[in-house]
DNA sequence: CCCACTTTGTGCACCGGTTCACAAAGGGAC
DNA sequence: GTCCCTTTGTGAACCGGTGCACAAAGTGGG
């Protein structure tokens, strides 16, 4: 049962499978929290919010850790994925920008919850440098490099206004770190080899408020209203 | 040039189309303020970080809205962008629960920006009922459908704790809600014809470590290490 | 008016991801 | 040991999305 690596785990796994492992991990800790011993991947789909068949296939990327049959062991699979996503060793995360969300996310517990590590705060305004939120004194932002490098940060999180999102960005990747979550709404140009993603408020707002209007849209009929540009325009 | 719409826009545009038109539309504006008055594909494309062929065929899928050889006006295509999406209106939202990130969220300034008016902010602890925050008066839970229905909100913010998302979210559809933003760690289960969209932080987070691992993996010569389950499991 | 140049809009081939459906594998009863 | 039942792992069809590459359309100069 050991030594099943052999098939699929010759290094790469799909995109959208590990973007759903910390899907089933949630899961599967929730299960391992209530002492279910082992799952199906019906079940464990279910909980997981995606088709059973999608579930399997992602699991059989890791290896064959399931038994036909019977189903996945909860705590062998969740000691698996765990260590497929890193999340067995300690990551020291940065956060620059301590405005409002900022400190949100300082003081959100969630995201530490496991592997994760808040090391540093750091702002570029004197009156919240000294700060001191959830535990941490805020450094200003000159410190930068020294503060990576000190605390071995290997992600950093931007929650700066947008003006300043790249210049970040630049400095921090010139300090060797090459992950990168990024609130600031402002598309990010960065190297090769350089991992970015992207969490914007605004963009999913709008999305929504696309399909909303859709949907009330149809409601009404609908839209026989305004098909012409209402302002002059020449062009 | 108006009486367009025939070829692309009867109902359908593609999601990932949807997804893009936000980050088209910033940089437009971006642009505006600046005073371009016509903009090319490709130029656009570089501002929005994509590709200039999947930027044309994106618009295209709203009407032929650009001039061959010379390429899009600036202000009809951030109108033409803004109706699409529903920004022509104003949307109410509520923010439901004023933790640190709903806290945020309300003074966040940047998602208001355009089409997006916090109507309401809403708490289930007596602590906050009350507080102002934002300019805005934190009301009870107890008054979610009341508050709903008599501000007019069609697109929920969930920034409750975990526990409590589903059962709010329950709440929220059965008055009318079709909308919701859910910054809770869960997925939640919800009727067809209700729109969910997910931000999570700490799956963002695992999404880079992941990507982090492999990278450093690389450096030292991959995982010869640990290949063995640690703990004993018999299964 | 014609020609050279620019830039859009899109047909088409390709690719990653999803889903179905089923053979293979294991468990348990007798 | 054999048979039946459950559940995995995956082959194969399918689907949405991407990007190349080019014809069509429009501009401006002479």
């Amino acid at each position: 049962m050991i030594r099943r690596l052999s098939q699929a785990r010759e290094r790469g796994i799909p995109e959208a499978t590990v973007a759903r492992l910390p899907l089933y991990l949630r899961a599967l800790n929730g299960m391992a929290e209530r002492g279910l011993a082992t799952v199906s991947s019906e079940d464990l789909a279910v909980a997981a919010g995606v088709n059973s068949a999608k579930l399997r296939k992602d699991l059989s990327h890791l290896g064959s850790y399931g038994t036909r049959g019977v189903g996945y062991d909860v705590e062998y699979l969740i000691y698996q994925i765990s260590r497929e996503l890193g999340l067995t060793q300690d990551w020291a995360i940065a956060i620059v920008g301590v405005g409002n969300l900022g400190r949100a996310l300082a003081n959100y517990g969630g995201f530490v919850s496991r592997g994760f590590r808040v090391a540093a705060l750091l702002d570029a305004d004197p009156e919240v440098v000294g700060d001191h939120i959830a535990g941490l004194n805020v450094e200003h932002i000159d410190e930068l490099e020294a503060v990576i490098r000190r605390r071995g940060v290997s992600i950093v999180v931007l929650a700066t206004p947008a003006a300043a999102a790249q210049q970040v960005a630049d400095r921090v990747i010139a300090a060797g770190v090459t992950s990168i979550l990024n609130f600031a709404p402002v598309v990010l140009a960065v190297p090769d080899g350089v991992d970015i993603r992207k969490v914007d408020l605004s963009i999913e707002l709008q999305i929504l408020a696309f399909h909303e209007q859709r949907k009330t849209d149809r409601m009404t009929g609908g839209p026989a209203m305004a098909e012409e540009w209402p302002e002059a325009v020449d062009l």
